[in-house]
DNA sequence: CATGAATGAGGATTCATTCAT
DNA sequence: GATGAATGAATCCTCATTCAT
């Protein structure tokens, strides 16, 4: 969101690309084609291929990061987050959802740059489910420390990033009984 | 393990260059000088940079598998997994851990051959920690029927998959709070 | 004469190249120097080195072609095939005109997609050929029955293709004599 | 014929590979695979792999001369060449007689040194060629003056020559057909 | 004599990037 | 603004050749 209208495009298009062929393998030139422009004309927008990754990095999570806002809406929002955890599991199990940020996760694991803007929006993330995590448990009359926000906060974000990485090792799991386990999990860490 | 020795040594030398530069950043160059051989002669042993990417996932993979297997002897060993949380969280936040699984995952998420191996290695380790977790069940008197044990062991395994995708979305992230929460979660889990 | 215009002078560079260096002696680099381009722009143009050979042999091919054409157009072929059988033995001894169709052999014999080629112009060439011997022959009130033309045809191809053979073996042959040689067999093939 | 026993066998080996892929697309592993020994070893016969492609074009040369010295056994050798015509064109039209010989001749083209073995070797064949033409011309009481024998020589071994071009252009070539035209060509060179 | 591990130069090919139009 | 022709460095890979054993 750093860059104005038509870039705003290429990252989008790029989205397929990176999506097929990861960063490194996704040539400027399929990246064009996608995005219904030159090779040369992207370049009026980005100073190089790292910058395409980087601003699309930055729309990726800040559009992760959205999803959480929608979140602090519901009205018991910790029951919220166990009722809804079929649906949560399915979105987390698509290859959709996990395939770009699996290509993301490596890239900030190398790329310092790119890791800072993952951190960023991380904070931006914690501190909005910290807020809905602190008013639902105290609404419940439970525990709402720091140490307590921290560890559960952690664990439960932990919980669903864990989900996709088990749909890339296990294609074929049980997806009703993951759902089970998860409100077992979300429950214990949100609800007590 | 399916190579022998010299291949071996590649493969421990192309780690660190996989570490650093990912595997697709990582030149013939660069792995031949970390393996103190031509690159020329690296073709001896491998086919291909991908056969020696594959090779170096199914020892990787085969790493991992290994430290279920120990678990097993433990005498309580479910309860030694929550009591071992603080340990294992400490094992899963390092980078040393997590860089190379996530460089792995992502090129999984793209090449069907990785993937391959991703699962079959999954399906060692998930059906060592079934028996495991069923024995335990059992013997703590609790429902061991398959839908809960699939459930279960998914999210258990979610969590543990998790904390390494939190480390890298929140470096400085509270340990001692996240051990706690991993503890609820897995008591819930395994041992309710 | 498959490909627009840039692609033709490649062509035409890298005959000097595949002259002097044989198809696979002649690399990019040496190509894309004589074509006065940079290497990599070579394949905007070709697929690979594979495809410029095949363009390069196709435009050779037609060229020899072409020349038949020609011959149809005299008063008397047949007899001018014979009359001007200096002219032609002059022609295929010259390593100019050998010396690539020397190479094409080769790599035909070995890669059928080029040997494709060769026989699809051979056959368009046999054909003009054979309308024009036939009609010849006629004129003479000779046989021209298919055996007859088949026969013919195919040995006088021969004896011109055997000139350049001759030349490869026996660079200082005494070119009146075989002149004098070649009158005997085109006369007794064609006007007998 | 220039190295001792185990060279022999190797040349001989060779020619499986070159016939397959080339000299240049036959790899010296490939060949000493085929030659049953370690590729380093063939260093102790070869001073590298051109002198491998040289003494092999020197063997197959050598053949071919061989073949020469047979017809001057025959009682009327001329007519031998016409009656035989059949056989001959069988054999030079079959890719095992003409396979080698074609990759022979496009190294020839481009390196002197083999150039040389071939024209050395065409001048035995010739020599013993002249003397059989020259008797048998004599015999059946037509001119043998030595422009009449250069170029009737030159044009016979051109026709055989050009023979194995045409199986190359026209492998389903009507093979009676041109058994008939031979002999015609053949008849006016050799007894007119 | 014989091996085959090891080298390193050289090959085809790709691709981010530039720039004249 | 917009193109796409053009570059050239970098990549993977092959292979003739050497040499310690």
């Amino acid at each position: 969101m750093t860059q104005p209208l038509t870039p705003s495009a290429t990252s989008f298009a790029a989205a397929a690309c990176f999506s097929r062929s990861g960063f490194h393998g996704a040539s400027m030139a399929e990246i064009s084609k996608a995005a219904g422009m030159s090779a040369g004309h992207i370049y009026n927008y980005f100073d190089s291929k790292d910058a395409i990754i980087a601003a699309f990095v930055e729309e990726e999570t800040e559009r992760v990061s959205a999803l959480l806002r929608d979140l602090a809406q519901r009205d018991d929002p910790l029951q919220a987050i166990v009722d809804d955890a079929e649906e949560h599991v399915r979105e987390f199990i698509a290859p959709e959802y996990w395939l770009l940020p699996t290509e993301i996760f490596a890239e900030a694991s190398r790329n310092p740059k790119i890791a800072q803007v993952l951190q960023d929006a991380d904070r931006r993330s914690r501190t909005g489910l910290r807020a809905i995590v602190k008013a639902g448990r105290e609404r419940h009359g439970l525990a709402a420390d720091e140490h307590t926000l921290d560890g559960r906060i952690e664990a439960v974000i932990a919980l669903f990033h864990g989900v996709s990485v088990r749909a890339l090792h296990h294609p074929e799991l049980n997806q009703a009984a993951l759902v089970d386990g998860m409100r077992i999990g979300l429950k214990a860490l949100l609800l007590s």
